[in-house]
RNA sequence: GUGCCCGUAGCUCAAUUGGAUAGAGCAACAGCCUUCUAAGCUGUAGGUUGCGCGUUCGAUUCGCGCCGGGCACACCA
């Protein structure tokens, strides 16, 4: 319908030979508004410097319009072109979602695309915490979203295993262990103080037995307590993601950057471009060429590079793998590192807007009025198993998910936890529980409830009654909101949706029972159940959220 | 000190990317269950969008300057 519209407008500004400006329509803030509005009036009203208005009428008297289609075109305060749709449209329109059911939603836009989406990326040091949840969830979602607009995606972790922070770990470990093994050492000075540390401990020393000194090797002849530790650490991480059901198609180790000889490309990529140079035993890069304050270090005077090297030569690789968008997740913690990246990949020649970076907030954690203390010295750390386990997957990903990347997320444990109205999460779940109680019923009345069959013999022109047609018009939504969602990558946009197509719902079966004497009513409203119903457990699917058939 | 993000109802947050009278939930108040799930519905109240300039037909949104909060500012990752 909205095509229909951007069409026929189309048509009548060539017809008047006013300038092609580009224009969109949008569904206007209040129903008395109509169903889609359109600004373009006021922009060829500038260009054209006439009236506002007249250019609307001159519009609307060229405008062809099928009156099946839309029911009525009004021109409104400073030039707003308002269209309504016709009932008998959206009825027709609306027979997609029994058609399409699961895949109602999806879209091919961006068919044969292929998107790398990095995210998590936690370095194999410890389990995750509770702040990774907010990134965690938000790649989960953001990977669904971007499959349901056509996108071949690639869900990708980059690690590190190598370096101080990995002898670190060992190091703790092996002073835990030693602990454990009644010995007394000293704790590494900036040690994982973890609690975890110790049952990793205690591990090695059931499986090893406590004769182990730090330099003791594997069965495969590695360091023992490095290896043991890190893969723990990574199992734990692993088990973590997989209750939040995601599962990542590649683990990419930065290790592998170096044995393939790829830092060293880039450094004479660089070279060649001139943006190397040498200074004071180190290697820089000339940062102030893409309009930094100063340049920066590339390899230190150690002849170690440091993270900015294989952050490039990392992007660099995944352009080389051929995706069409990548997409990279970071906390706003990790803000200072995008722009070294990004100059690198522009100096290497590479299209920097293929890269889409969504920086997430930090999150802070209350329990009802009390804030939950998140240091990282201290040992307790809340780790996201324990948040899980406190409030529920589907809650984690609800409340991480509401609200949009970009601000600071207060995460209230308490509310998570409620069973009640107070839980924005129950709220809609309830729309769905009730539809299924419904069908179920119906189903006892010896009512066909699949969708072919109703969409065979329900004969939807009965449905007329303004709650009807108005939560029709709030699924029809959908695909659009999928499709704007999934290309700015704000996933919060789908509670927001939610919430409305569950309070149309709600006040749709206040206002009119489904289940009446009248047969073919009864078929038309629970087709009506149905589609609401498919719009509601597509939307959780992506959300990873259940879709509960009781309450 | 420098850079990035945020500041919207008592609280937590939206606002279709510059659109019309700034909206939801919770909390507060007043109503609605012998019939398909009341975890629901209806209504009332709650605002100088931190403050001040500017840009224009039009600003919560863009620019500048303050105020307040968060996060970064290494030859750490």
């Amino acid at each position: 319908m909205q095509n229909y519209i951007y069409k026929q407008l189309l048509l009548a500004i060539k017809k008047l030979n006013y300038p092609l400006v580009e224009f969109h329509l949008e569904k206007p803030r209040l129903p008395t508004h109509g169903d889609v509005s359109c600004t373009v009036v006021l922009t060829l009203a500038k260009m054209l410097s006439k009236p506002p208005r007249e250019i609307a009428s001159a519009i609307v008297n060229n405008l062809l319009l099928d009156n099946s289609i839309i029911k009525s075109v009004e021109i409104a305060g400073a030039g707003f072109l308002n269209f309504r749709f016709a009932d008998s449209a959206i009825i027709e329109e609306s027979k997609n979602i029994l058609k399409l059911n699961n895949n109602f939603g999806k879209s091919d836009l961006k068919k044969n695309k292929k998107v790398n989406l990095e995210w998590v990326s936690a370095n194999p040091t410890g389990p995750l915490h509770s702040g990774h949840g907010r990134q965690v969830c938000l790649g989960g979602v953001i990977a669904n979203l971007l499959e349901w607009i056509g996108y071949d995606v690639t869900r990708e972790y980059y690690f590190n295993n190598a370096g101080n922070q990995m002898k670190l770990l060992a190091d703790s470990i092996f002073a835990r262990y030693n602990e454990v093994c009644g010995l007394k050492i000293n704790f590494p000075e900036n040690g994982y103080q973890g609690l975890y540390i110790q049952t990793i401990a205690e591990e090695i020393k059931n499986k090893f037995g406590s004769e182990l000194s730090r330099q003791s090797l594997d069965g495969n002849g590695k360091p023992l307590f490095q290896t043991f530790g890190e893969e723990w650490c990574f199992e734990n991480i692993k088990k973590t993601l997989h209750k939040l059901n995601i599962h990542h198609d590649l683990f990419y180790n930065e290790d592998s950057l170096y044995s393939s000889g790829k830092i060293d490309d880039v450094i004479s990529q660089l070279r060649q471009k001139d943006l190397i140079y040498e200074e004071e035993g180190a290697l820089w890069f000339r940062t102030t060429k893409f309009g930094f304050d100063k340049d920066r270090v590339v390899v230190k005077s150690t002849g170690e590079p440091t993270y900015r090297l294989p952050d490039i030569a990392y992007h660099r690789e995944k352009f080389v793998r051929g995706f069409d968008l990548l997409v990279d997740i970071f906390g706003a913690d990790h803000i200072a590192t995008i722009p070294d990246v990004l100059a690198g990949i522009e100096a290497l020649g590479f299209d920097k807007n293929k890269v889409k970076v969504i920086i997430h907030q930090m999150v802070s954690f209350v329990d009802g009025e009390e804030v939950v203390k998140m240091s990282k010295r201290n040992a307790k750390v809340y780790t996201l198993d324990e948040l899980i386990n406190d409030v529920g997957i589907d809650a984690v990903y609800y409340f991480f998910i509401m609200r949009s990347a970009n601000t600071h997320l207060e995460f209230d444990i308490l509310l998570a936890k409620k069973q009640s109205e107070e839980n924005p999460l129950y709220y809609v779940q309830y729309a769905h529980a009730r539809i299924a109680s419904i069908l179920r019923f119906a189903e006892d009345e010896k009512i066909k409830i699949s969708p072919n069959e109703l969409l065979q013999f329900s004969k939807l022109n009965l449905i007329e009654a303004k709650e009807e047609i108005d939560l029709l018009k709030v699924l029809l939504e959908f695909p659009l909101m999928i499709e704007s969602s999934a290309e700015m990558c704000e996933p919060h946009r789908l509670p927001t949706y939610l919430h409305q197509v569950a309070e149309a719902f709600h006040r749709f079966y206040h206002n009119h029972r489904v289940i009446s004497e009248n047969k073919n009513l009864t078929i038309a409203r629970v087709a009506l159940c149905l589609m609401t119903k498919i719009v509601l457990s597509n939307s959780f699917k992506i959300l990873n959220v259940s879709a509960p058939e009781r309450m």
